[in-house]
DNA sequence: TTTAGGCTTGGGAGCGCTCCCAAAGGAGGG
DNA sequence: CCCTCCTTTGGGAGCGCTCCCAAGCCTAAA
């Protein structure tokens, strides 16, 4: 009969208590350098590995932080962002030495008992939660509950949560003054669903830019649902108004808008100006490249995490922190000469 | 003062003791359905969550299961396969009331501190393990540990483990008799990474097709590493052997392929039929559509979950899932007529 | 009436750890 | 030489839950 492998029996090997493996497993002081040797050497004999439930029990911190993507997530998964952030993410969690758990709602019934889970005491210390529509009930839910919790994006309420977010205004404030610098006097949009505030705020950037630079919109304004088939769409339909520059807001909508300037024997950069928000497709993936407001991803999901971390240290006055984008300038906006094509 | 809100507690309020609120809780028999509708209003009033590490401690099973994913994951990532599968696998993880911790290998030195968390006791019950190379070190450790796991794809000594696969041999004969079928008599082959079971069964299965079919590949064999970039310059060295038409091994690297084609002022599928495997990418991304072998990559998560929890559950003879793959007839091979270009 | 057996309930023990305090030993200053 | 203080070590208590067993109660059969 093999006994348990725990503090106990190790110490029993090594010749001292429970106590005194404990400090070495965690290399608190007041440990004499021959016995933390001692320990050690059993440790690495018997490959002892803390048990991580107990300690989360005993020390009321369980190392996981969550992140949560709510709804409709079929089709969110196609696009890279979330890949990227997830990268920053789990970059950022592995530095620290924590454990990313992923829940992803998928449509249906089940997200209570989700939700449920999400905030049950003793399973992560806080939560990043992303993704979220306006209006969104989960940030009221989750104000709800004493979960450390950080949003990726801006929540309609963000005066009293924490949360990272790009400038999605100013980027797209400075879209509509790139293309009324190169002259494009019919600026259309194809806008992201109204329902995100990153769709609000890009908007509402691109027609800021656009009256500064003295020029209108009309009925140039179509919306997508962020995916490539809805940018086709929408440029077939704005294609009626003879536009010569388009923002897209977003790179994905962008790959089916180019294919529907194709399809329509239309030419780009030559009759249309396309720039578009991400920059997240690679650029060789299109012909001709985009240009593109690019958003710092991995960056926003490394800094969630360390904005999380001060928050399940205590932090409580609610910090917003907003990364700035810059402007990629390729060939799809016609300030450069188009390679191949 | 307010008390922790624990099963104590409830039970104090409820006028019951502990067990008997544990009992309803956890749906268990032998409570006298007053004594539950009193409890069950007492917790429904408090919003008591019973807390997890509790309660893995005292059952010894966490509810949570492990996604491991090693190295490389930066440029992995861009690949929709991932998101797909970590989508299936979710979905399945939500269906059966678990949750899903997630464990990116980045490259660095941070490997051995983020595997031993990965099979330390009390964190997760179970773990999938996936991208996994020839000989990867990381399987021959998860044997060494009594940690419960399931591989998906077929590893070298898959003897002695659980594994989920798609056939991946017989999906790429399938591609190489189409071709063979379509009169094509110059096949070339843009082979995946030949250190992965998924890349050496691709191309075995796919020289095999060709045997059969009474052709031969000669010199027109290129390797790539998964990414688009890497088909695109497979294929530029690949057209010097004027083949007729090429297989490649995977959606996102056919996409460079079919770039690289049209750059050398070729058209396929007029002068180069083009099959490739994955269906992932939306067929509407490219011009013309691509023919593939689709592998049901959600399906495969979805039983990699199903399978890991028999493990869990003890089973203990080494079961191998293999997928069927089919093939998706559309543009690029031929077979069928060109739309719009 | 007695006894057996079912249903319901309560409470002890224990999961493996951390936290805290007390005890033991050694060094250094008065 | 004694007292103080610091370093090192051990062990009790407790985290909130599950598991198990015993006790209480009630019903039904003998």
């Amino acid at each position: 009969m093999t006994r348990p492998l725990n503090l106990e029996e190790v110490g029993r090997r090594a010749g001292v208590s429970r106590s005194t493996v404990s400090r070495v497993v965690n290399g608190g002081p007041n440990v004499s350098s021959e016995t933390k040797r001692r320990v050690e050497a059993v440790i690495a004999e018997t490959g002892y590995r803390p048990h991580a439930a107990a300690r989360s029990l005993a020390s009321n911190s369980t190392g996981v932080i969550g992140l949560v993507i709510p709804s409709a997530v079929a089709t969110l998964f196609d696009d890279p962002y979330f890949g990227r952030l997830i990268l920053g993410i789990s970059s950022a969690t592995n530095e620290v030495d924590m454990t990313l758990a992923l829940f992803l709602f998928g449509a249906g019934p089940d997200e209570s008992s989700i939700i449920s889970r999400v905030v049950a005491p003793g399973l992560v210390d806080g939560v990043i939660v992303t993704a979220t529509t306006r209006g969104d009930p989960l940030i009221d839910h989750m104000q709800g509950t004493s979960m450390p919790f950080v949003v990726v994006g801006r929540p309609d309420n963000a005066g009293s949560t924490f949360c990272v977010d790009v400038d999605n205004r100013a980027g797209a404030r400075t879209a509509a003054l790139h293309l009324a610098g190169l002259g494009r006097r019919r600026p259309a949009l194809i806008a992201a669903p109204s329902n995100t505030t990153a769709g609000v705020d890009r908007r509402s950037g691109f027609l800021e830019g656009l009256a500064e630079a003295g020029l209108s919109i009309e009925d140039r304004i179509a919306e997508g649902d962020w995916s490539q088939e809805s940018g086709r769409d929408a440029m077939a339909r704005l294609l009626a108004e003879r536009p010569d520059a388009v923002f897209v807001a977003s790179d994905r909508m962008a790959v089916g808008a180019l294919r529907a300037i194709r399809e329509a024997g239309l030419h780009c950069p030559g009759d249309i100006s396309v720039v578009s928000f991400d920059g997240i497709v690679p650029p060789d993936l299109t012909a001709p490249r985009l240009t593109s407001v690019v958003q710092p991803v991995t960056e926003v999901g490394e800094r969630a995490v360390r904005l999380l971390t001060a928050v399940i240290a205590g932090a409580s006055t609610p910090e917003h922190v907003v990364f700035p984008t810059e402007l990629a300038v390729r060939e799809s906006c016609g300030a450069t000469p188009t390679a191949g094509a």
